[in-house]
DNA sequence: ATAGGGTTAG
């Protein structure tokens, strides 16, 4: 055969290809001589049936080339023309499945071709984003056993994948993998490990990865220089654990290593201070990023305004965010979704719906969650119309209530002694399709218990458990036994929370739990038996709090039961557990009547000790 | 890499 041959046959399919004649194409294609079929050739075929759809044909092509005698094997430019092929067909038609392309890389690795970082890259990518995290592990696997990866690209969007498939041990042995095949890490690989150690809160972790990728530490060798978004991610991490104070000062090491703060950066600072309610600090780190002449975006607005309004500054808020838009910032959805909940939350709601109604002139579209904050807001006000007519606003705008809306709403129409709306909810929801959830049943079985129906309320008990296979919580059995207890039905009440100990029911009693019991108890004067759940909390290690005492000191005060309150005043200074205005009430007119004045100043002084402790 | 709502017991 010639070599002009086979030019000539690969000019001719791709004329044929330009002008749209797939067919004759293939048909010229299997005319030709096999010995005519060379590399270039069917490279060409390949090229154009898969261009147009012909899926199925080009494998049928390909097949051939990758047996293992194959007279023409395939090449790096076969391998660049099927993977980035293959990788761009999306529709349904003529999709080629993923695990068919992963068994497409090992075939082109028996020849030793490989696909280019790139292609190989998006395949991983591609896999590890459809949750098919193996698979993407085991084309990686396969490809260091052929020595065929070399850069670190490709096990980069492996590590993302694992990490947000939560495969933490995975993502370790990646990483050794790495190591002994020596590919290089890279500052994205070393981002990602540092980013993910951040999510979960592991900033020491995180910390020393930096330090180690930098290798300043004598025993490692490693060195990346670090970019400005692995500082950020360092400063964002430092934040949102509390330590502000150090990620100011990385921002510092940050300017000194010629990586210059950008607004993300000032922007999480801020919010680190706002949050551990710092508001002039964060606002002096705004003025001092004006100076810097770094812009502040919407993100800083945000985050500021709602600092502002989460430490009982709304006004301040308010005017801040009117200077900003004075400046030529806008607002945005989140902007004002910040101040409907910040008005919600001081049963402002009138000023909550001005809100509403200025987002929509300022021509931001309410999303989904602003109305969601505003129904729920509306709810909780006790508001219930209200609710119901932006709950209308937000099916005209064509978004639909989510499981916590409903739940909101089913909670506060029962709370109104409101059953039938409770139900259309109810209803609502199971037709929407939105799946009820332990809260939903939760509630109708606190509300059934409460008005004295325990046969419907256990029929829900039933429901959700046996019907939807959900288990019941630590609310399911607080909810009978705190309505038990209402009922004076306290043995039935103490059944429960004996069920609730059992070892197979695996929800262990809290303190809202003791309490009701222990409460219901003292005012039944079985201030003993109260006592003894009080015992059993320490055998247990649940702490009891200010509400335990209260009940049992009105109890002790009725039976005028002075030594047990003197020692149980001992414990709360003991445990730090601050007295509220209803323990000093009781106290102080049970002590002083009793002249135990002493007593009283000790515990008092005690008390403020510990709290200054913690 | 950075910003918004959040339900059920005392």
């Amino acid at each position: 055969m010639s070599l002009s041959t086979a030019q000539s046959s690969v000019h001719l399919l791709r004329r044929l290809g330009r002008i749209g004649m797939v067919d004759e194409a293939l048909a010229a294609f299997s005319t030709l001589d096999s010995h005519a079929k060379n590399t270039n050739v069917r490279n060409e075929i390949i090229n154009l049936l898969l261009k147009s759809g012909r899926v199925d044909n080009a494998m049928n092509v390909l097949d051939e080339m990758l047996l293992p005698e194959s007279e023409f094997r395939p090449n790096d430019k076969t391998a660049g023309i099927v993977f980035n092929n293959l990788l761009k067909i999306d529709g349904l038609e003529g999709r080629v499945k993923e695990d068919e392309i992963a068994g497409l890389v090992s075939k082109f690795g028996k020849h030793n071709i490989f696909p280019d970082t790139i292609a190989l890259t998006q395949l991983i990518s591609k896999l590890c984003r459809s949750g098919n995290t193996n698979l993407a592990w085991n084309i990686l696997d396969n490809l260091m056993m052929l020595n065929g990866l070399k850069d670190a690209a490709p096990c980069n969007a492996l590590l993302t994948g694992l990490g947000k498939a939560r495969e933490f041990g995975k993502m370790n042995l990646l990483m050794r993998k790495m190591k002994d095949m020596n590919i290089q890490p890279t500052v994205i690989t070393f981002g990602i490990l540092i980013n993910h150690l951040c999510k979960f809160r592991r900033i020491d972790d995180a910390l020393e990865v930096f330090e180690k990728m930098k290798g300043e530490k004598e025993e490692t060798k490693v060195f990346v220089a670090p970019d400005t978004i692995m500082y950020n991610t360092l400063i964002d991490g430092l934040c949102k654990v509390g330590r502000q104070e150090e990620a100011l000062c990385l921002m510092g090491k940050m300017r000194s290593d010629q990586c210059a703060p950008t607004t993300a950066t000032f922007n999480c600072l801020i919010n680190g201070y706002c949050r551990s309610g710092e508001i002039e600090v964060a606002h002096k780190l705004f003025n001092e990023m004006e100076n810097a002449q770094i812009e502040p975006n919407v993100i800083t607005l945000n985050t500021l305004v709602d600092g502002m309004c989460k430490h009982n500054r709304i006004s301040t808020a308010v005017e801040f965010f009117r200077v900003m838009q004075q400046k030529g910032l806008k607002g945005n959805n989140v902007t004002y979704t910040v101040f409907i909940n910040a008005f919600c939350n001081v049963n402002n709601m009138n000023k909550a719906m001005e809100f509403l109604d200025e987002m929509s002139k300022d021509g931001c579209f309410p999303d989904a969650v602003v109305y969601y904050t505003l129904i729920c807001g509306l709810a909780q006000a006790g508001r219930l119309d209200d609710a119901s007519s932006v709950v209308s606003k937000l099916k005209e705008a064509g978004f639909c209530l989510d499981r916590v809306c409903y739940n909101v709403l089913i909670s506060e129409f029962c709370k109104k002694n409101k059953l039938d709306r409770a139900q259309e909810w109810l209803n609502e929801m199971e037709l929407a399709g939105v799946k009820p959830d332990s809260v939903t049943y939760n509630t109708l079985i606190s509300y059934f218990s409460k008005i004295g129906n325990f046969k419907l309320a256990h029929k829900f008990m039933k429901k959700m458990t046996e019907e939807e296979g959900l288990s019941p919580t630590v609310f399911t059995y607080g909810a009978l036994i705190h309505a038990y207890c209402l009922n004076n039905n306290i043995d039935e009440a103490i059944k429960i929370f004996k069920e609730m100990n059992n070892v197979a029911s695996k929800v262990p009693p809290n303190t809202v739990i003791y309490n009701i019991l222990i409460d219901s108890l003292c005012k039944q004067t079985q201030v003993n038996f109260a006592l003894s759940l009080l015992d059993d909390m320490k055998f247990r290690g649940v702490m009891p709090n200010t509400t335990t005492y209260n009940s049992i000191f009105k109890a002790l005060r009725d039976k005028n039961w002075l030594d047990k309150a003197f020692k149980l005043m001992d414990r709360m200074v003991e445990q730090a557990c601050n007295p509220d205005y209803i323990t000093m009430e009781i106290l102080t007119e049970w002590l002083s009547a009793v002249g135990e004045i002493t007593k009283l100043k000790k515990f008092t002084q005690g008390c403020m000790v510990s709290d200054s402790a913690v």
